[in-house]
Formats: C-alpha cells, structure tokens, sequence
DNA sequence: ATATGTGCAAATATTTTGCATTCGA
DNA sequence: TCGAATGCAAAATATTTGCACATAT
C-alpha cells in the first residue's frame, strides 16, 4: 500500500468522524492541504491535477465547511485572499516573508498568565492566540544583497 | 480655533512631510482613519458625510498610498476585507471579539532575545510582529450568558 | 503651467449562491 | 432510495484601473 492511499484513507476517516460523507473531492482537498499554507486557487489547481472536474465552488464550500468543523484553520496574511492549513493541535505561529510570501512555523508558548492579565484587563475571553512575525525570509535576504 | 481645523492642520503638515500634494481628500480620510479600526468602505462612508462626492477609489487609493509610505498600517483580521490604523510609535497588539467584530489594542513588549531567536533559528530577518488575540469582548460575554 | 490627484465607470479578483444533476450511505 | 454534495454559471463583494477633468504647487 502506497502512502498516498494511506493518507488518503485517514482523510476519509477524519471525514467519516465529523458525520460528513466522505467524497472524494474532500479527501482530496484535506490531502492537498496537508501539503502546506496554500490559498483557495492553489488547492484548486492542484486538486485538479488528479480530478480534472473538481470545481472551485467546491474547494470554496468544502474549506469554509473544514474551518466550521475546526478541521482546518484559515490564514488571513497581508494579502487579498486566504490561506489555510490543517488544524494544529499546538499552539504555534508564523514567519511571513514580505518578499516571496513563503509562510513558517514556529513555536513559541506565550505564558498562560499573560493571557490571563490581558484577559483581565480588557475583560476579554481569549479563545485564541497568534503571533505573525514578517520580514525577509534566509533566501530573499541573500538575493536583496 | 476648533480642534478639527487643527487636526485637520497637522494631517496636512503629516502629509507635506511626505512629499504628497495635501489634497482636502486625503486630510479628510486620514481624520477619519484616526477615529477608529474602520474598514475601508467605512471609511468612506463617513468621509462623504463631510465631502458628499469623495469617491470609493480615492478612498482605496489614498489607503494604498498611506499605507506604502508607512503613514497606516492595514490589519487582516479574519474577515474578507481589511481595516486600517494610523501608525502607532510603539508597538502594539490586537484583540479581536468574535461575536462582535469590535476591535481592541493592548500592549506588550515582546522580548528583543525571542525575536533574535526566532530570526537565528529560521534565518529571518524580522520587521513587525504582532500578536492577535481571538476571543469575546465583556459586553459580548454578558449577552451569550 | 503642469504634474499630480480625483471621480466615474468599467475591469479584475475573490468568494458565494441557485439550481439541475450526481453520488454516498 | 433520497438527502447531501457537486459542477456550472451567474451573482455578490472587495479592490484596482483607464481616462477625462480638476487642483495643488
């Protein structure tokens, strides 16, 4: 068994779990996802790579559905459109290169007290916590030289 | 002297500095920029009380321009269009409620070593960063009880 | 005087929706 | 089978652009 078609059945076991029924044009755009922050246009072309008459309506209805059922998070960089990626179970938070637009992870725990006295102070209820760091990533740096 | 004349002055002397023709239009909209975290369309809306035939694009337009020049910075919350503030000296982080859309700012410096970290680790070279905040404001806490 | 900026309308880009047809459970 | 999901085309929303006219310097 190729590991395609493994990953393909564990998206089709991520589907079955949220009670949706599991086609193929979601399996597909899960493992499309997967392969990093991509925008709407971008999952649609490359799910059309291997289903030729997926369309962009669905890609556009099954990530607002994903978002919905928490399955994926959507990105909102400087840009006009979205990006998004498959729900992380750790905190974690992004590098976004001004130059390429190539996007990193990184980690970094922000202290539960901080959230707290923030919280507190605002009278806020955070449900959720990003830091978005830009500038230039290793490679635009070295050909801005 | 009213303080409006004189806030509308000292746009015009911010937007000498830069260089720019002082058009009426652009004191205008950098007044109202200052009122709040408004959305574009909001932002025009309520310049076109005070010039009932300011227009859409100029409004988009003097945005970009501003925004190119450093003068404010554009937020990407996550909706499907921006918002804009005038750029504050120091910096500063958002609170976003989810119910409400109300937009809120608090401080907190984030340490000088963890961004060199990150910028060592990652090889970036690190110009803003900002911490967004997801959550419910008090007043909308109060009315989902 | 003249280059820059504006308003208007039309173009583009992104995302959503209506509806007939297809498909998974 | 039959309600849910899809594809297509058309609509809605957000933003940009071309061009003739107006205005700041």
């Amino acid at each position: 068994m190729t590991s395609k078609t493994k990953s393909l059945q564990s998206n089709r076991r991520a589907l079955n779990a949220t009670g949706l029924r599991a086609t193929s044009q979601r399996a597909l755009i899960l493992e499309v996802i997967r392969r990093g922050h991509l925008d709407a246009d971008e999952i649609y072309r490359q799910a059309r790579r291997k289903q030729s008459n997926i369309s962009l309506s669905t890609v556009y209805r099954t990530l607002r559905m994903f978002k919905k059922l928490g399955l994926v998070a959507e990105l909102h960089f400087d840009e006009e459109h979205h990006h998004y990626e498959v729900k992380p179970s750790a905190e974690h938070h992004h590098l976004v290169c001004l130059s390429c637009g190539k996007i990193m992870e990184f980690e970094y725990p922000l202290s539960p007290k901080m959230k707290r006295n923030i919280a507190r102070e605002k009278g806020f209820e955070v449900t959720g916590v990003e830091i978005r760091m830009t500038g230039y990533c290793s490679k635009c740096r070295q050909s801005r030289k």
